[in-house]
DNA sequence: CACAATACATAGCATTGCTATGTTTTGGTG
DNA sequence: CACCAAAACATAGCAATGCTATGTATTGTG
């Protein structure tokens, strides 16, 4: 017996703010509310305060990320496909960097754990798949390895993203992921042309080192 | 023919905002210069507003880092010199992961960039050792080189920082260094005992996986 | 229809970073 | 040594921020 929310409104206010990220404007209480006519008591109602909305940013930006490795589609080659994640993963985060930066943020408190496992999983299927059709020893922990990789995807985006590396600096995920997974068994002259295979596919920007 | 600038009061309001990162105090103007006697416009005369006092944090995180880097004391085995660079720089970023997150805040603008390219030759001269001995092949770039080790070294570090992974994950460094070593012409065993040795020596805290 | 719970709008508060204004110190010069 | 201008220093006040308190309007339910 009471008024309910409008979803519309909660959507709208975080594409907003994930607009005004990606445009570098500042994404304050007052500026997020101005032109849309909703008040900033919205922002209290949907999310409870600003930390409520940077909670709900992050978990956009990673259920925007989980839906991007969803499209990647699978092969029939597991360490094409690894690699073609990890890709995507790279892709995903320089599209958008100040989403990304948000999503690693302080605190890394989702609303929904879920999404950021799911991303995760991503990697872990296709590694157990890799193990599974003998390209990966056997003592392989695909959990481990994916982990691994996701380790050098995010250091990889982190500094493009941040700064300090340009972007050409991606292609450095190609040597980096073949020393890995060829660690894990796989043939060196396989891996590599699986994973310089899967690179150009979604990175064909930055596909040579500088 | 003026008043000069005091540089213990520029280092007294640089150590304590390091220290407000360390204790989770929010470090704003009139926090800052609480208690220490001298008045807001001091951060305004030696940094020019907050944005000022930012950049030399950061300039602080990287000397800090340069300093830990440069005490690892250099052996005749240079491929466990390079993770023993690698396992110091995890070390300092989980000591003090707050001044970690400032040092790769937004923009990346640095007083003196030296000090980050410092810290990163550091890193090239032991892979160029490594090439000199034989360890790596001849057509390795130390400098590439040593940004692979960087990119998976700041990928764990900033994982952990920021909460995603827990410490224990930082164990994952020997086996990433290890592929990557190995992919640069090692020998895996001897690589596996060197990179093994140094990790005890200055990470003894986390030398296991979960 | 009536009511109460909740969304919504407005106003105001404490705090933030910053600037304007005045005061004091100090280093060079005749 | 005396002078003075330039710079450090102190204080007050401003716009903007996040938040809360208070009042109004809306709507789902009995």
């Amino acid at each position: 017996m009471a008024r309910t929310k409008d979803p519309v409104v909660r959507s709208l206010l975080i594409d907003r703010a994930a607009q005004m990220l990606r445009t570098r404007e500042p994404v304050t209480l007052r500026s997020l509310v101005a032109g849309t006519g909703v008040s900033t008591m919205a922002v209290y109602t949907y999310f409870g305060g600003m930390d409520g909305l940077w909670k709900a940013l992050r978990q956009e930006g990673f259920s925007r990320l989980a839906a991007k490795l969803a499209a990647v589609a699978m092969s029939a080659d597991p360490v094409r496909d690894l690699a073609a994640l990890g890709a995507a993963y790279l892709s995903n985060a320089l599209e958008s960097p100040d989403l990304y930066r948000v999503m690693f943020d302080a605190g890394f408190e989702l609303e929904d754990a879920a999404a950021a496992d799911e991303t995760l999983y991503c990697l872990v299927r296709a590694a157990e798949r890799a193990r599974e059709t003998g390209r990966f020893r056997d003592d392989v922990d695909p959990v481990e390895l994916a982990t691994q990789s996701w380790a050098i995807g995010h250091g990889l985006a982190s500094l493009v993203a941040t700064g300090p590396l340009p972007r050409q600096a991606l292609a450095h995920g190609v040597p980096l992921l073949t020393a890995l997974f060829v660690s894990a068994g796989d043939d060196p002259g396989r891996c590599r042309r699986s994973i310089e295979q899967a690179w150009k596919a979604v990175l064909p920007a930055t596909d040579e080192l500088p």
